[in-house]
DNA sequence: GTATGCTCTTGACCTATGTCAAGATTTTTC
DNA sequence: GAAAAATCTTGACATAGGTCAAGAGCATAC
């Protein structure tokens, strides 16, 4: 539903109804069910993609066949991949749904063209941008030196409201160790306390 | 000295002598002797910085006392800490110089007035973040899912201006790899050829 | 230009984490 | 709601890569 979306702008920017209109007059509301793909490695990525329901993943598979989770996202926040969308290359990823989510598609030329002309929109989204970096080199921080049990403390931290919501097996792979390592993690740090 | 980073800026957009003056204006250039820091943690960055000449590289230090180098950067590459400079918090990280070096500095402020002044510089200042951040998630994926000789492989394909340049320590460390597995990393892959 | 200190290599050994397999749970499906 | 499928846990074992230590090779400095 647009209304969440709405609602996440106006926590973030004053529109106009102009602009407001503007911007829903370029929404595309997608249902995608779980286990759907929302892009599939191979297809070229077109879209500014913003969650308003529901759970999907990032995730690259390697010439051995194994899944690694590049990246999770739930209510709130965008997806995509944004190599595929600015090379116009097809994507090595693939994005699924982890439950039945909802989202908010921009085609990303329109996309642009409402940063261009909303200055305050192009301004978060910018910030958004700036955050998400800063987010991934938080993440290649803990890549290099946290051990497994520290990678799994600093995620519950950060991301405590994933930690319920996506499997396991999903939550090992985004931290790249493997789903016994994990098991084990757990048990070991619930001793702990 | 200007004259790089004036040449950077004509490989990339077309300014007005007027909007070019205005850039000039804001910059302050930096020397930085070998060994030297750019920032150290705890302070707080407070800059874009261009790197005119020379090599530096962003490091955190862990509970351990271990170096882990989050960034490396040469000429015609931008450095800093983006998270302190948006946050306002002290930095986490190191930056010091590998050789001796050169940037250009731009306080935030004026730089940001820039980028809302002149367009064609912010449309550049933000495509340069797309790509820092594609270059991260990328640097994710390895992390994630490459061997120790997969990671070195990549590193060189991509990065090989580095490889001669910054000791190898530095480079391990870059990797999540320590400098004797690399080393032996490097005589493995020099034996298959 | 020689002495001092880094960096790199190599060997021996160690450990955190991966892999495989089996059983226990939980979730999904019809 | 019973059967089937997926996920999670646990144990036994394997291994990539880490650590420590010693020596070789280079740079830097006086």
């Amino acid at each position: 539903m647009y209304e969440i979306f709405r609602q996440y702008l106006d926590t973030k920017i004053k529109l106009t109804a102009d602009e407001s209109l503007k911007i829903q007059e370029c929404a595309i509301i997608k249902k995608v069910r779980k286990h759907q793909y929302l892009l599939q490695e191979g297809d070229v990525w077109k879209y500014d993609a913003f969650i308003s329901k529901g759970c999907l993943r990032t995730y690259a598979i390697d010439e051995r066949g194994d899944e690694h989770v590049i990246g999770l996202g739930i209510e709130n926040w965008w997806i995509g991949d944004r190599e595929s969308l600015l090379s116009g290359n097809p994507s090595k990823f693939n994005i699924d749904a982890v439950e039945d989510s909802e989202l908010v598609l921009f085609a990303h030329q329109n996309f642009e063209k409402l940063c261009m002309d909303i200055p305050a929109f192009g301004n978060m989204v910018n910030q958004i941008l700036q955050r998400s970096f800063i987010a991934s080199q938080n993440r290649i921080q803990a890549a290099l030196s946290y051990s497994a049990e520290e990678k799994y403390r600093s995620f519950l931290e950060k991301y405590s409201v994933f930690a319920t919501r996506i499997p396991q097996n999903m939550i090992a792979s985004y931290l790249g160790i493997s789903p016994e390592t994990l098991s084990r993690v757990r048990k070991s740090v619930s001793k702990k306390h």
